[in-house]
RNA sequence: GCACCUGUAGCUCAGCUGGAUAGAGCGCUGCCCUCCGAAGGCAGAGGCCAGAGGUUCGAAUCCUCUCAGGUGCGCCA
């Protein structure tokens, strides 16, 4: 449940009803109509723009729309407006309780009444973690794809971004209401698995006490040893001194099975688990890329054509060639894409496609990529393939991460593999921890730039902002812990039959409207596809715990332990036991455990 | 040359399908531990929202142009 999604309805029902005796023109579209809680607030708990919204399309002043309106949403039993007695009360006295809820340009500013606030507390106590859960994604399947590194290596820093914010994103919109898949997709048909496979024979060579030289275009990491050592180990000597054609299909597949279980590990380090590993290599020789290729030819979208050269910077060897090509400017593009080469074979846009359009025949009703920067030149032909392929009837969004640059005592650390200096995904979370990791990441949006710190990260310090998070849930934690040890039950039983109408001091009331708010927070991350909202809407919460918190040391009727009263001692729990609540739902959706203690 | 992303406090970043006087952390100034965890709280200083036009009741947010940074740009994946 979402109290400003009720409060909307409310204001749509009174809408409606102002139609209906002729106060507003018929035919009004109110999808534009909000409410939202102001940033100040003076300006009461909710407030809409309804009045300003439709002036215009009404052809009436917002001020008289508005005060119609405000008239008649203070009749509702939610709404405090000052006014103790609504049945006994004059139409005067309703008329200026309506005037004064009118504001600014035409807002109309709503008070709630503190019942509705305590209610909400129940709420949470009784969803737990549930509460905040949204069905506005009405179980329609998201298929989220990310990470899809090419299987020839480890994970690194670049890689764990996009795998973080997939990871999360896929969580909140499962919060949301959506049956959603996350899926991977192996590079492995492309010639970088070929190089991959060589650069494992070498080393399978050098167990075998072999010399062997790394040249360019081969993998030189020492990643590859075990691998080398795990392929003798199986094969003998069967492939010394043979050629390509007796090893490279079988060495191929053994790397990138090896690969793959390297990745598989190191997302499990970030608590990262697929539901599906999508193969590339499975489109191949299957008949799965000609099928989605004839799909478009049958939509007359696949020709033979020159494609013009690029502007300005120009390739040295260019030539004009014909190829077989996508028209994917009919679907939004710049240009038209290759689909063949000039020698006939695939190139790796028709692979894409051929997977994009299985995401399609699978019933996904929406389609998610998660890409890194570097990728951004692809976002146009994805979309335009999808596109084509379902009709326009399969949304798909691509979410780019941007670049992450690693510091290092307040420098940057380069990376360069071939100078081997390279940052992995495990170095990073053996440095900090999964937990730091994920919510750094989470705490910036995905198309914003990062500058990871790992010194800030492993200081655990005010600059660091989940330890704030943690720290708040902890204490809220070691508060139910002391007050047991002097007693008093503090367990969910008697927490969710404590008499909330006690919690009534506005300091109180204002965490307990921060907590309304989260079902609300979950929907707009989830529309926008923003994770990080969830993490700065933790912040909040917990900077209202710590205020809280605080001002008990100077007045002790708001400490959580009230000496003087057991029922406002168990109130004070409740609420404080909310707040811990909506602090570990969020934490999930973020795959960051929400600490009970810190040490 | 073109496309996409970014530009908000000294620094790092939020800013809700366009909403009222633009927020937070760090840093800076000054307070608060005989008191449920000071890994915290309170207060203060600090802004031409890169710049210029436009759209409208209303723009950091939408449109156009300019400037600056990043990422890409026929057959590599």
């Amino acid at each position: 449940m979402n109290l400003f999604t009720d409060i909307r309805t409310l204001v749509i029902d009174s809408l409606t009803g102002m139609t209906g005796e002729g106060a507003l023109p018929e035919g009004l579209d109110f999808a534009n109509v909000a409410v939202e809680p102001p940033r100040d607030a003076a300006h009461g708990d909710m407030a809409t723009n309804a009045a300003m919204v439709l002036a215009k399309p009404a052809k009436m002043k917002p001020r008289d729309i508005a005060l119609k309106l405000a008239n008649r949403l203070i009749r509702d039993p939610r709404i405090e407006m000052g006014i103790a007695d609504l049945s006994s009360a004059s139409e005067a006295e309703i008329e200026a309780a309506a005037a004064k809820a009118v504001a600014g340009p035409g807002f109309i500013n709503l008070w709630l009444k503190k019942h509705v606030w305590q209610e909400v507390l129940s709420e949470v106590l009784d969803a737990g973690t549930d509460f905040g859960r949204s069905d506005m994604g009405e179980g329609k399947r998201v298929n989220v794809e990310y990470v899809s590194a090419n299987p020839t290596g480890p994970l690194h820093v670049g890689h764990t971004r996009g795998a973080v914010f997939g990871d999360a994103l896929a969580a909140l919109l499962a919060y949301a209401g959506y049956d959603v898949t996350r899926e991977y997709y192996i590079n492995d048909g492309g010639g970088q698995v070929d190089v991959l496979a060589r650069s494992v024979y070498l080393r399978y060579l050098e167990a075998h006490g072999q010399e062997v030289a790394f040249a360019d275009g081969t993998y030189p990491g020492d990643y590859l040893v075990p691998v080398g050592q795990a392929l003798k180990d199986k094969v003998g000597d069967a492939y010394v001194g043979k050629g390509e054609d007796v090893w490279l299909a079988e060495v191929r597949e053994f790397s990138t099975d090896a690969m793959m279980e390297l990745i598989r590990e190191d997302l499990a380090q970030l608590g990262i688990k697929m539901d599906k590993f999508y193969s590339e290599k499975s489109l191949y020789g299957t008949g799965k890329i000609e099928a989605a290729l004839a799909s478009l030819e049958a939509k007359g979208l696949i020709y033979q054509g020159v494609l013009e050269p690029p502007k300005g910077k120009k390739p040295d060897d260019w030539e004009p060639r014909e190829q077989t090509l996508f028209k994917s400017t009919d679907h939004g593009d710049d240009v038209d894409r290759a689909v063949k080469k000039s020698d006939g074979s695939w190139t790796y846009f028709a692979p894409d496609i051929a997977y994009h359009y299985d995401k399609v025949e699978r019933g996904f009703d929406e389609l998610i990529d998660i890409f890194g920067a570097d990728h951004g030149g692809y976002v146009k032909r994805m979309k335009a393939a999808v596109s084509a392929l379902s009709d326009g009837k399969v949304p798909l969004d691509i979410k780019l991460c941007q670049l992450v640059k690693l510091f290092k005592n307040g420098q940057e650390f380069k990376m360069s593999k071939r100078a081997g200096t390279f940052v992995t995904l495990r170095d990073v979370v053996d440095a900090v921890g999964a937990d730091v990791t994920r919510f750094m990441l989470l705490t910036r949006k995905n198309d914003q730039g990062f500058d990871f710190d790992l010194d800030k990260a492993l200081e655990q310090s005010k600059d660091n902002p989940v330890f704030y998070v943690q720290y708040a849930n902890a204490r809220i934690c070691s508060t139910l812990r002391k007050a047991e040890e002097q007693g008093i039950a503090a367990d969910d039983a008697t927490l969710n039959a404590a008499d909330l109408s006690l919690i009534a001091d506005p300091a109180q009331l204002a965490v307990a409207k921060k907590l309304a708010e989260w079902p609300r927070q979950v929907e707009i991350a989830a529309r926008t596809h923003e994770p990080h909202r969830v993490a700065f809407y933790l912040y909040d919460l917990a900077s209202e715990l710590h205020g809280l918190y605080h001002l008990g040391k100077s007045n002790e009727g708001l400490r959580f332990v009230n000496e003087s009263s057991q029922l406002a001692t168990h109130a004070n729990l409740a609420l404080a036991r909310a707040v811990s609540v909506v602090i570990s739902a969020g934490l999930g959706i973020l795959g960051v455990k929400p600490a009970e203690e810190m040490r």
